[in-house]
DNA sequence: GATGAATGAGGTTTCATTCAT
DNA sequence: TATGAATGAAACCTCATTCAT
């Protein structure tokens, strides 16, 4: 493997993973992932050792899009309501424009073919997520609760919030600000 | 009279599944689950027609005893934070009882092999559940926003409470209590 | 086995057979044969020890049907085109009535699973026809060729005459009638 | 590149489907089959997409070999008689030559498998054996008849024909030209 | 005798991965 | 490096037959 040759190949397989991956779930054939991906069969475990390689690079890659997306932007400065607002639809937006790639966030989630070491990995890429939500965590509602509970509950409430856009996509910024109410005034 | 269909070898076989499915996700395979079931692997096809049956019939029976937990000493006649926080502890309890049960479950939620129909009937059964919701519906914090909004809302922060309780099995009760609070303090 | 109980159910079952082989060939499952014919799996084996037997007495029941027909009415002192083209009309009489057995009767003559001692026995019960044709075969055009050819040739121009009536059934009689007087042309 | 789809292959799993279709009937496992043809269980499949497709391809294949056959050195000049005497002749080579094959083709002939795509392609490239009947068809005996019925009574009397061949091979010439004149006399 | 659940060998097909080209 | 044919283990499922009831 070594030195990858050609990154916009890499990029399509991880692409049309994705796709295939929403279709038919992880048990989505190599073989079909590499013929979206315009490349042949050999050639993804070119680019992948194998396709759990492949599963925990899409992990990773889906991870990291997410994060980029809200360390676009951060207010760094912002009150802390303005930090978490900004995380929230951050997230929201990235996960409502590309409903499969969360779709397939999911799955990965829930699957033991994400090794502890690329959950890890993912983790060490949060940096200003953990801040803020650390930051929440000492204060008022949270103290007494374990690091983290204020993510988990973010994610929670998020999942909540995209079923009901999906749903009625038209109240869309509407169900993105009640609902950061209610997690704001839950963990305030 | 042949020998008649038995319940138990159904629940054995489903059991099995729980624990299979657990180890190694959804592509457990039947004759695995068949052999920890202490049957031959053809007769787990004389009770579900096939695996994906298999699958749909133990998604219902997982949803159908979690809420024959929460109907069981339902306090049909407290306040309604009474009634929502017999919810949320019923639930966590059975979570936290049968963390296998509740992983499956997970999988089977994000899966496609769960067809609408199994999610409908599933849904049918969850009465006095929605009862309460809907009357939480109504009020506060979730006035305007859709039905059925409390509920993803209380599955979502239950997942995350869950989540903390299998990392610090010991401050349970202060958990569960302490998460319930947040969510209350949210709808209310 | 021994004493067979009720010749209705062994009937019924090969009957039964009849439509699934049909349908699906013979690889119709004995399963689906049993419950067509109104009993349980298990009960067909009661009846016929295996599938093969199973197959093998339906062989011999299509044969002799047919047989009875062409001993019904035979004129016995009619002259040989008469009892030729008694022979050739109450052959294709049942093929055309019972298009189904006449398939199935197909299917299992190019079939390794009947037995030698089967096609015997069938051969056994075909004295009229033997008779008949023996004395065909004595007569010009057949001298010197095998006895059994004149059957052999009669078999083969009435599938070809059940082909085309099974197209144009409307033109029945005429088709019988024109096709006989082809092979009576070529026997002669 | 990679390796070619080698058509040596094709054709050594389409034997070896004759080797054992022969033995065990259209039963014959697909495993058993690309063993004999030297190849692994797989790769029968990626030269057929299914066991149907392979029974498919494997039928027309043998109609086209017997209609290669009736066209070389085909007489197109020569007399009716002439004509028919060589179509008569080739097809009973063949079969003579080949019986696995005849046979194979007899069992897919009665089966179900064989899709009506499939026979109209292999009725497409009877040309020659068509042009001759037809015009046989126009005459004498067979006139008011349905076109092709000369056909079906040929492919009739030579099955009779090869039964008894394979029954007397020393008679073999003979016996293929007698037959042929019971036939040009009944047709004539 | 009748039943039909139970069995497990065996069938077809899929698929991650290898490797000749 | 890229290709895709080749591999063969393993998956799901079927089915003739047995046997407890």
């Amino acid at each position: 493997m070594a030195r990858i040759r050609s990154p916009e190949k890499r990029s399509a397989i991880l692409q049309a993973a994705v796709h295939e991956i929403t279709e038919v779930g992880l048990g989505a054939p190599t073989a079909k992932i590499a013929r979206r991906a315009g490349v042949a069969a050999g050639t993804l475990f070119t680019y992948f050792a194998n396709k759990e390689e492949l599963l925990n690079e899409l992990y990773l890659e889906l991870k990291l899009e997410v994060y980029t997306r809200v360390n676009a932007n951060f207010p760094h400065k912002g009150s802390l309501e303005r930090r978490a607002r900004h995380i929230w639809s951050s997230f929201l937006d990235w996960a409502i424009e590309f409903p499969e790639k969360r779709k397939v966030s999911l799955q990965l989630n829930v699957s033991d073919l994400i090794t502890p070491e690329t959950r890890r990995r993912a983790a060490v890429e949060r940096g200003t997520i953990d801040t803020t939500f650390s930051e929440l965590g000492t204060r008022g509602a949270l103290r007494g609760l374990p690091a983290g509970f204020a993510t988990a509950t973010m994610a929670a409430m998020q999942e909540a919030t995209m079923e009901f856009i999906a749903k009625h996509p038209k109240q869309r910024e509407a169900l993105i600000e009640r609902a950061f109410q209610l997690f704001w005034r839950a963990l305030r």
